[in-house]
DNA sequence: GTCTATAGCATGATAGAC
DNA sequence: GTCTATCATGCTATAGAC
């Protein structure tokens, strides 16, 4: 799917037009999950995954993930130790869904601008994309980035390989849009991550110093676009 | 104390001049909590304070510092439960004492360069600074990065106002090499900030890319002191 | 579908021997 | 100064009532 949004455009405008929000993630968690999920009334499971979400972000930020307890989920979500186990396999599997849901959508967001005519504007398009659902969905990428470490051997590869071929796909707009040093483009990609990702990560600095979104996304492009012809 | 270092030193030229490195931590670690450490060899203290903080580094980074059992870490230690207490007072001790390190190291690094001449040397030098001392101490960077989070109310604080005291350093270097917009400057820093953890952060990353830290640091500098009279 | 109750186990910390 | 043994607590996950 293809997104149609002016050059240089603002989280306003991406808003209205992004296929992934808030609002419709957790019907594709429980479509994509929905051999797990015992519970078959689809509001219902909605909802409780809902608060199930909302209380994961809010305990694992505040402790962590592994001394989260399922006890203070169930007291924070409502539900009892034996209903939580309705939606969840197991804690882990908690934390797989979270990160599949991360993974779906860094895949999706070079497709999103696949067809702007120039590789100056795919790019510019392509980290605006990535600033702005990372701020719709920053509880998500937080947990990730923190979590995604003390996975399993097997699962942190495809975390790592994720975040690689979002990197990859920016290196590679880098030599289209003039870089012809691939180690340059390498490391300049690195960077653009780096920046992107101490959006959702230390989102407390921005806070304290009033960036808005639209600033930190132009100014992270500015960065990026700054004198693609001399290396 | 001030270091005599060429402009844009290397990283081999910053080891032999750096006052604080692995090798002499341990005495300063010692010194610094000796109240609580009831040890009173201090070469022995030393040795097994090393092991301790290698075993935490290499247990942590595995499987976060939370679900690291004490149990673990005496099996990699090789001490006992009895004996590790008469290291640190409790786990969150631990903890703190690596945090305290990373604390009292960030804040002499501006120190080191502040009698250079002009802003600009200072803000290479002081950037340098920072990437080559977090490649001596990376596991104990890497380790306050990820865990800092999850430490008490007060503690966070601390720790945060540690980063800013940095970041505004930072700041104030960019507005005395002439850029006037304060946002601006407050903005640029926060970049840096975020280039330099991602060196200690996703080491994975550039070590696949065979990214040396001169050749890092190089590329940080670069991006950093770009265009400083444009805003 | 959701609850209560509990099995089975690992944890942080300490006491006291040597 | 370091050990072994032990305590009290809290955990994940499940069984079975309703």
């Amino acid at each position: 799917m293809q997104l149609t949004l002016p050059q240089r455009f603002t989280f306003a405008q991406f808003k209205q037009v992004t296929p992934i929000e808030p609002s419709n993630l957790l019907a594709l968690i429980v479509e994509r999950h929905s051999k797990r999920i015992t519970v078959k009334r689809s509001a219902v499971a909605q909802e409780n995954l809902r608060r199930i979400f909302e209380s994961t972000f809010r305990l694992a930020n505040k402790v962590g993930f592994a001394p989260m307890s399922l006890r203070d989920l169930c007291r924070d979500t409502g539900l009892s130790m034996g209903g939580l186990y309705g939606y969840i396999a197991s804690k882990d599997d908690l934390a797989a869904m979270i990160e599949d849901v991360i993974r779906f959508t860094s895949a999706a967001i070079p497709i999103w601008f696949s067809a702007q005519p120039t590789a100056l504007e795919r790019l510019d398009s392509t980290l605006r994309g990535h600033i702005f659902i990372s701020e719709l969905l920053r509880p998500w990428f937080y947990f990730v980035f923190m979590e995604s470490r003390t996975l399993s051997a097997s699962q942190k590869t495809v975390a790592r390989s994720s975040e690689m071929s979002f990197q990859d796909e920016l290196s590679r707009l880098f030599v289209e849009a003039g870089l012809t040093d691939t180690t340059n483009a390498h490391l300049r990609a690195a960077h653009c991550m780096a920046l992107i990702q101490d959006w959702y990560v230390k989102r407390w600095k921005y806070q304290q110093q009033q960036v808005s979104v639209d600033t930190f996304a132009n100014s992270v492009c500015r960065i990026a676009l700054l004198h693609l012809n001399d290396g």
